[in-house]
DNA sequence: CCAGACGTTGTT
DNA sequence: GTCTGG
DNA sequence: CCAGACGTTGTT
DNA sequence: GTCTGG
């Protein structure tokens, strides 16, 4: 599962690698939650790409109140094409979601340890996501999105089941390119990142509670046992 | 056909 | 114990 | 995911 | 809106 995560990259950073065409400012985020909103990269109208902020949490259009409805933070790659609540999204919403990396927990209830999961040598990386635009009866309107999940690699099997899907940065295109309304050439990019890329390090337990959004909450404890 | 659900994860 | 909010 | 609340009524 | 269960 992916259920927290962090992009603390300047706003630049972030727009050289993900190039988007519109201008946004952003402050660096440590503890990222459900529920908040989130920087996301989409196509706009014209093809281009753009820069949007959304509420973690996909509601899917049908939903008649949001309110009684328990968000989607993650969707499952293996089936998200045949989803009610994803099969559109896949087609025709696809997203990225920069960040520079997630967490994981382990532990028992009362004992939960997190852990930070980054690439080796530190920088960005793009999340897979699912975006869906809401409309309701009263013209209210809500976009948000879910981070698409697969298998664990190598690292990440030590810790958990299950990983958020990464891309790099020359599946960009192709993931982003809703324009076929197809989802099986986008499913296939769907996998487990190759081992030996990922690090993952105990971190403090402040990280737990998601109101902790400092630098701190990524203090390293290398004391901490898996 | 209509009614009712539509999701993931971890834990039990 | 279970649901809601972050 | 974890943390924290978990309720109703009437009044301001 | 679309799929599943009856």
């Amino acid at each position: 599962m992916c259920s927290r995560y962090t992009l603390t990259s300047p706003p630049e950073a972030v727009r050289t690698l993900f190039g988007y065409a519109n201008d946004a400012g952003f402050p660096p985020r440590y503890n990222i939650a459900p529920s908040q909103p989130v920087a996301i990269v989409r196509h706009g109208l014209r093809g281009q790409r753009e820069l949007a902020l959304v509420r973690w949490g996909l509601i899917p259009p049908w939903v008649k109140d949001p309110m009684n409805f328990a968000m989607l933070i993650n969707a499952r790659a293996e089936t998200a094409d045949v989803k009610p609540s994803f099969r559109s999204a896949l087609r025709h919403r696809r997203c990225l979601v920069p960040a520079d990396g997630f967490y994981e927990w382990t532990g028992r209830a009362g004992a939960k340890q997190p852990h930070l999961i980054k690439p080796k040598n530190g920088g960005l990386i793009a999340l897979a996501g699912l975006w869906e635009h809401w409309l309701g009866a009263d013209g209210s309107e809500l976009e948000t999105m879910a981070i698409l999940t697969t298998t664990a690699n190598a690292e990440m099997a030590a810790i958990h089941e299950r990983m958020p899907v990464i891309l790099t940065p020359d599946q960009f295109d192709e993931w982003l390119d809703c324009r076929s309304g197809r989802s099986q050439e986008a499913k296939k990019l769907l996998s487990p990142l190759p081992d030996r890329s990922l690090e993952i390090t105990p971190v403090s337990k402040d990280l737990n509670n998601p109101r902790n959004d400092f630098p701190e909450v990524q203090r390293n404890m290398p004391d901490t046992l898996l």
